[in-house]
Order: C-alpha cells, then structure tokens, then sequence
RNA sequence: GGCGAUAUAGCUCAGUUCGGUUAGAGCGCGGGAUUCAUAACCCCGAGGUCCCAGGUUCGAUCCCCGGUAUCGCCA
C-alpha cells in the first residue's frame, strides 16, 4: 500500500467556554479517523487549536477583570485537559493567538492585497457611545419589529424567526452597556469573494471535495451571487491589528482559520517537516477540515478562496458533520443536557461516549441524538456482553488449565481468515467516515464469535479429560478471535485496545491483513477490561449539569423581574380552578402580623382564607370586594386554622401589594378561564 | 418567509440497484436452552398503515404532486 501523507483538522473550539459533548462528536470522529490512518501506516497528522480572538473573549475576560491573554491561556489548559482524557490525540495543539498565526495572517493580507483582493468601503455601523465601539447585531437587543417579542438580537428573532437589519429592532439597546446606540461610519477592509466566483463553482462540485449535499447548498449560494467579505473590525478589538491600518484589526473568522496552518507551521518547529510539501500552492499530499455543518459557507467558500488568492493549496476535502441533539433534543441548560466533557468524565468512561459516537456517526450531515437510555443498553450489551465476553469466557480455561498458554495449532483456520477478510470493508468503511457501518460488521464479528464459542461449549468440553486439547484450541481461537475485534476497534477505543494488548501480551498492533494468529503464546491474566454503565451515573451527570447552570446564572446581572417558569400543557392549567370570589368578611389574624382572615363567597358556597395581605390591605379596604381565588387547592392547616383557598396577588411584598379584582358586571362563582 | 435534509418495529438505524410475492439488523420485550463468562452467551418468537392525503401504474414504502412534523441554512 501506497504511504499517503495526511494533514486533518477539527475545527478550532472558542476559547470563551468549556469542551462540551457536542463539540466531541467533531474532535472525537476526527480522532478515529486519524487514528484509523496511523494504525494503517500512514503519515497522519492531526492539527488544531483554540480559536482566541474576538468580542466575546475581549468582553469576558473584562469582566472576569482579566486579560484576554490570561483568560485564553486558562481555557486552553482546559481545552487540553478534557481532549486529552477523551483521548483525543493531536498531533499538535496551538493558538490563533500566536507568533505564527500573526505572521500568516498578515502574509496572507498581504498577498491579497497585492493581487488586487482587498478593497475598502465605509459602513455605518451601531455604536454604543458609552462603551465606546461598534455594536455587531449580536450585542443589540430589542423588541422584534415583526411580532414585537422583547430581548431579541440584531440580526433575527428567536421568537417568529423573521430576519431584519439591527437599525429595524424597536426600542434598542446595547447589550453591553444597555445605551442606546447610534449610527456611526468606519471604514472598513473586505475580501473581494467574488474574483474567486468561478473557481468556487468548479471547486464546490468537483467530485470528492464537499459532500453532496453540501455541494448543492453551496450552488444554491453560488447561484444567487457572492458578496464581498467584510474582514475588518474597529478597536477596541481583541486580535491582530491590520499592517498599515492602526486601529483595524484583522475580524476573527480570517485569522482562525489561518490557525490551521499556523498550528502546523509550529508543528514543524519540532518535527523536521517540509512545510511547503503540505501547504504549498502545488502540494500533493492530502489536507482535510472535519467541520461542524454550521460553518460549511467559512469553509467552503471563504477559505479555499482565501487560500487560492493567497497562493496557497487548497483543501482536498472538507467534511461536515450533524449536530448533537440529547434525548431527540437540542442540548438544554435547563434540562441538565447541556453536559461539558469534564461533567461527564467525572462520572463515565470516556470510550462509551467515542464508541456510541462511532456506532451513530455517518458520512453525511444529519444530526445525531444522544439518547440516554440507548446509550447505555448499546455500551453495554456491545461492548461489554459482546467483545470483552469473549476474553473474558475464554480466558478463565487458559489460565486455569494451560498455565496461561495459547494453544500450537490454529484449529480453525477459516473461521480467523473469515476475520482477517473483513479487514478491507471494514477499512473501507472507516476510510469513508461510515463509522456506525463499520462498527454493525464489526459486532457481527463478535456475535460469530460468541456462536462458535457457544457450539464448542468448552465449559461441558472442560469436564472430559481426554479432550484438553480441544479445549485448549477453542479457547485459543476465540482469544485470537478477540484479538482481531480489538484491532478493528482499537481506533475508537484506543485505550481499551491498549488493555488488550497487555493482556494478550501482544506487540501494540497496527491494521491487519494478514495477520497470523497467536500460537504457543502466553498471555497474561485477565481483569474485567471494561464494566457496564450504571444508570444512575448518568442521572448524576444530568444533575451537576444543571447545578453548572445555577452557577453560571448567579452571574449573569440580574432581570428585573422573576424568569418565565417552565412551559405548561393547557391540561396543566385547567387542573387550576380559579373562580371570582365575593369578599363577606375580613379580619386581623390575633398574633399573626402579616395573615388576614378572609371569608369568601364563590357562589355555590363559601371559603375561609387566609392571605398573607396585611401588609398592604387592612380588613375594611377588603370587605364587599370581588377578587379572584384558587378554589380548588387542598386545604392546608396553618397555625391559625384551615385555609382552604388562594386569593391571587401580585407585587413585591410589604405595602407593594395588590390582589386581582374583575371588572364590573362578574359576579361571585363564575370560573376564571 | 425562502431553501434544503429527514420521517421505516418500543429504541437506534439499515434497505427497497430499475417500483414486483412473506420490508431487515442490533438493542429492548416474550419463550426456550445453557451455566465458561462482568445476570453474560446461544436458539426461537411477537412487534411495522414504511409520516398523511392524492396521482401515475396491473402493482407504490420506493416515482410525481400537495400537506404535516422535526432539524438545519439564509453570509
């Protein structure tokens, strides 16, 4: 086989927040993947690193009351923390914030200009004149001038999904400051995307490059004409100021991609490799970006474009992926799904999760959902009940009668050869990222497996003496058997794969073909390589997960008033019978200082209350009032006597109090809907 | 609003090259067998209006048209 020479990458994480299990799908099918290329021999590199620049960083770390150089420095310790105990293994991790990646990114300026790729125009921007910068549309916030929902963004609303210019929103203000912003003009610096609209078209639907659905989308954009890039962003700014333009800088989404390269370019500070041979205008070695499908139009126009004008390679694939859904829904703060990597490594092996990412994982865009209950029954039943089984059913036999030896003779030939033949769909499959394919051959493997063990049942084989030796080779095949599972598996759980070597006494182990089975081989004693997922683990992890979200809403400024509380079916309001309510008589509560005594009639009868109102109403204000009360709330005894309904009230509490009253022409008994 | 993707068993998904008899797998469930193995493994079984409605056709889960739902994109 051909030794190919490989550059991937996964998209560079913000460097605002934690690694989260949605970001994992992307850097944990980039990492089987690449791991898949080394096992097979092949010169493969696998390069990222944090994306650091931008508003959002300059704004967090302010308010941290921090540097933003300190603030992505302490990131990146996490970032690296939580791929590395996922096994995500890079070949090499960086900055965009960077000597490299400053020197790059002003080459690549430059180059473009030169060749005429750069022009300027002035915009009139939002501005906040208190904080003293330009307003992108996600920092202005107002009312939707299309169904008038409050706290929407500048560019569109949550609410009825209409888009509109940020000067379209009612009533709005920076989401900085809360000023008003106004209109001000900056000259700014764009990329001229559409001298590269040809080479796009014919890029974009060259075969193999895009995937075809992306291929279509991006026909779709083609067609309806590209437009300059607007790549430049007024101090304040937290990036690299454009050479020649004081107070300009370069806007996040030019350098970080750029970080692709610097990552590597710094790579080749250690490693002795010829940078231009993997990113030279003419290179012959192969460069793919595992994308999420969200930023398809940086990757797919924008930066081979870029590279192009700059004279450098473009890609030879760029591959998107879905998104993470949990439980068929998107990830929720609320509902505890919102989960960061290190949440779920506190509680759970991390080769569950890469193993049922690999066992949902296809080659085209569709989302994946993380279902709980799934989750555990596929770890379990296939990696536990099925792979490890077979050691472990084996093993106990070899130790116990062949003093840990592996049997002189192969005794079933085909049966192995069956396995090792499969080693070429089952490449195949990784190599075309099918990975829930190539994981089904797999387990269909391990159930041949478990069925040969079952026919031979060396446990009734075990009770004749004079058949040692037939015991001695099945169990020895279904070792050998196992052995060749794990290789097959060893890109998705390396770790795992690791354990079995040692167990197996085996040389680390790279992609077979034509592997020749362990004989008169001694292997060492066998430990439970994997335990099951425990249930409430998850339930745990669900829990701290919501318990992050009180920790992270305790700092966000507070709302004037109390949030909107969880979305209720109409079932769940009709339960609540509110009915208006004559008040016949009010009294002081004796040595109550804040409780009234109420006596309602709801027409069909009568209620005695008692309302938490003194503070605000005294007995006479009350008396011959119609209100509104909870007429079917369980009576509840309290200090004073039974309170067997609710008056409705509203305010802040002491003298800012005010109960509900209907207006004229309701009369006591008439059910509130 | 425009565009796209998806919709198949309780769950997760294949598949139906070109439309053709009884539409599959794994898990779960029920039954049996078994006890080497981490209550694992092996065998058998039940389960489907292939999202809905219309059309083309001798025949549609598949093709066409129109809906609905979910997800995404609109720089």
């Amino acid at each position: 086989m051909k030794k190919r020479k490989i550059l991937a990458t996964s998209a560079l994480p913000y460097a605002n927040g934690p690694i989260h299990i949605g970001h994992l799908v992307e850097y944990i099918q980039t990492d089987i993947w690449t791991r898949f290329q080394k096992q097979r021999g092949h010169q493969c590199y696998y390069l990222c690193a944090d994306d650091t620049h931008g508003t959002p960083i300059m704004l967090r770390a302010e308010s941290e009351g921090i540097t933003p150089e300190t603030l992505i420095k302490n990131i990146e310790t996490q970032h690296r923390a939580d791929f590395a105990d996922f096994h995500v293994k890079f070949d090499h991790y960086h900055t965009t914030h960077s000597k490299e990646n400053q020197e790059l990114s002003r080459l690549i300026y430059q180059r473009l200009k030169t060749a005429g790729h750069i022009s300027t125009r002035t915009i009139t921007q939002a501005y906040d004149p208190e904080k003293e910068m330009f307003l992108s549309d996600r920092f202005i916030k107002g009312d939707c001038p299309k169904c008038g929902a409050q706290e929407q963004y500048g560019d569109g609303c949550e609410k009825c999904s209409a888009t509109y210019a940020p000067t379209d929103l009612k009533n709005a203000i920076s989401a900085i400051s809360g000023a008003k912003p106004i209109e001000k003009e900056s000259e700014h610096y764009f990329f001229e995307l559409p001298h590269f609209t040809e080479m796009l078209q014919q890029w974009t639907t060259e075969h193999g490059n895009l995937q075809t659905e992306v291929s279509n989308k991006l026909a779709e954009w083609l067609q309806g004409g590209l437009k300059q890039w607007d790549i430049s962003r007024d101090a304040p700014y937290f990036g690299f100021e454009i050479p020649d333009a004081p107070g300009k800088y370069f806007y996040v989404w030019l350098d970080a991609p750029i970080g692709y390269i610097a990552s590597f370019k710094n790579f080749c500070t250690t490693e002795n490799l010829n940078f231009d041979e993997f990113w030279g205008k003419d290179a012959t070695t192969e460069l793919y970006h595992f994308i999420g499908k969200d930023i398809i139009y940086f990757h797919a126009l924008f930066w081979p474009a870029i590279l192009t004008g700059a004279n450098f390679r473009k890609p030879s694939a760029v591959f998107a992926h879905g998104f993470l859904t949990v439980n068929g829904e998107k990830m929720s703060k609320s509902r505890g799904t919102f989960i960061t990597a290190r949440t779920y490594l506190e509680h759970l092996n991390p080769e569950y999760l890469r193993y049922y990412f690999a066992a949902k994982l296809s080659n085209n865009l569709e989302d994946i959902d993380l279902n709980f209950e799934d989750f555990s029954q596929r770890v379990n039943s296939d990696l536990v009940g099925k792979v490890v089984n077979i050691a472990s059913r084996c093993s106990g036999f070899i130790k116990k009668r062949f003093e840990g030896n592996l049997s002189e003779k192969c005794s079933e030939p085909e049966l192995f050869q069956t396995f090792i033949d499969a080693n070429e769909s089952i490449a195949n499959r990784y190599e075309n990222r099918e990975f829930s394919k190539a994981m089904r051959e797999i387990m269909a493997l391990a159930d041949k497996a478990n069925q040969y063990i079952d026919e031979k049942k060396p446990w009734i084989i075990a009770k004749e003496d004079h058949r040692s030796q037939e015991l001695h080779e099945t169990c020895s095949v279904g070792l050998n058997l196992f052995r060749l599972l794990m290789v097959y598996l060893k890109p998705v759980i390396p770790n795992l794969a690791i354990q079995a070597e040692t167990f197996l006494n085996s040389e680390p182990q790279g992609w077979v073909d034509h592997l020749q089975p362990l004989l008169s081989h001694k292997i060492k004693a066998f430990k439970p390589l994997m335990t099951r997922v425990e249930a409430d683990k998850i339930e745990k992890i669900i829990e701290a997960s919501k318990a992050n979200l009180e920790k992270v809403t305790t700092k966000v400024p507070t709302k004037q008033f109390e949030p909107i509380a969880n979305e209720i079916e109409f079932e769940d309001f009709a339960k609540i019978d509110l009915r208006i309510a004559k008040i016949v008589n009010a009294e002081s509560v004796k040595g109550a200082d804040k409780l009234l005594q109420l006596t309602v009639d709801i027409g069909d009868g009568k209620l005695n209350v008692i309302a938490g109102i003194k503070s605000a109403y005294s007995p006479d204000d009350l008396k011959g009032k119609l209100t509104v009360v909870v007429a079917n709330l369980k009576p509840r005894k309290m200090r004073f006597g039974v309170s067997e309904g609710m008056v409705l009230a509203a305010g802040m509490g002491g003298k800012d109090l005010w109960i509900l009253s209907p207006d004229e022409g309701a009369v006591a008994g008439i059910r509130v809907k």
